[in-house]
DNA sequence: CTGTACTCTGGAATTAATCG
DNA sequence: CGATTAATTCCAGAGTACAG
């Protein structure tokens, strides 16, 4: 049978992210159906399993993905919070779905073995407190009049290891600044925002990453900046020097480094004043 | 020469800990 | 609770070895 590429992707994510109403509606609120633990369709077992996570803060977006899905599938699709695996029929019209399997530590070793290989970031993801989420799945209905259910189960409770690295884009630390500089929001209220990271994680971000980019640097931060890097520059040749030894000043390390092409010539960072006036700046033995 | 697999490494994300 | 730093971990790209 065709499997139809697009529905494929809905599993993985790719196409959530990067679709545009689905995008421009999520990142609207930074909140994205973090979509992981994907098996590709198995033309063996005729099967796919697929599982996502959706935060409290996606269930304006229910309405949105299901319509999205129905379209991607030409047929209504349920999804359901919890577990649930895709068995194909002879073609992409008359489907058939297997009993909800809610994942839990014993039925995921046992019936799922396969699937337990490409799921390890599933429990990546377990919310941490206080956050709101469950993993959820998506399933084909047989037909279009086949009532469709969705409901909240408890998220499986798994040792929480490292969460996967997830890179910052340029909305997520747009959206951050606005929220800490404009609105000044607690962390915890922030975190809100941003389904998969952390308080912790989006208050480091900040501190080292966006603040400084955010506030403008004044004449004297610049002065400073400057003064400093001329000096961590000077104090530079200076080490060199005593590494060197044999009573090799820093200023002739620097034009034998320079003569032997291991130093750039334009490297205007030492001088002998600047070599002096650093060593000047400091006591004896430093 | 090209493609592939593997290793190494720097940068970045995350977590934990500490301090005010 | 917020700010900061250190430690840990992960990822992507560069470099390298090797087979065809």
């Amino acid at each position: 049978m065709e499997v139809n590429e697009t529905a494929v992707k809905a599993f993985t994510g790719e196409f959530i992210t990067s679709h545009p109403t689905l995008q421009t509606n999520m990142f609207s609120r930074d909140a994205a159906p973090l979509c992981h633990a994907v098996q590709p369709y198995d033309h063996h077992s005729n099967a796919m399993f697929a599982d996502f996570s959706m935060t409290s803060a996606h269930a304006d977006y229910h309405a949105l993905l299901d319509h999205e899905l129905d379209n991607l599938f030409q047929h209504p699709v349920e999804y359901t919070m919890g577990r649930a695996d895709l068995t194909f029929e002879n073609d992409t019209t008359n489907l058939q779905y297997n009993p909800l399997q809610v994942l839990s530590p014993e039925s995921s070793s046992s019936s799922h073995a396969a699937f337990e290989q490409v799921d390890r970031r599933d429990h990546y993801d377990q919310p941490t407190p206080g956050q709101q989420s469950a993993s959820g799945s998506l399933r084909r209905v047989q037909n279009g009049s086949q009532k469709r259910a969705r409901r909240l189960k408890a998220s499986v409770t798994v040792s929480k290891p490292r969460a996967p690295k997830v890179k910052f884009t340029a909305e997520e630390d747009a959206k951050l600044i606005e929220l800490k500089e404009m609105h000044s929001l607690t962390w915890n209220q922030i975190a809100e925002f941003f389904p998969v990271r952390t308080s912790g994680t989006l208050q480091v971000r900040y501190c080292t990453k966006l603040r400084a980019k955010s506030t403008p640097w004044s004449d004297e931060n610049i002065r400073k900046l400057r003064n400093a890097i001329e000096e961590y520059e000077a104090d530079r040749w200076r080490f060199i020097a005593t590494q060197v030894g044999y009573g090799k000043s820093a200023v002739a390390c620097k034009e034998i480094a320079v003569q032997l092409g291991i130093a750039a010539a334009s490297d205007t960072s030492v001088t002998a004043e600047h070599v002096s006036a650093a060593s000047a700046l400091r006591p004896e033995g430093t």
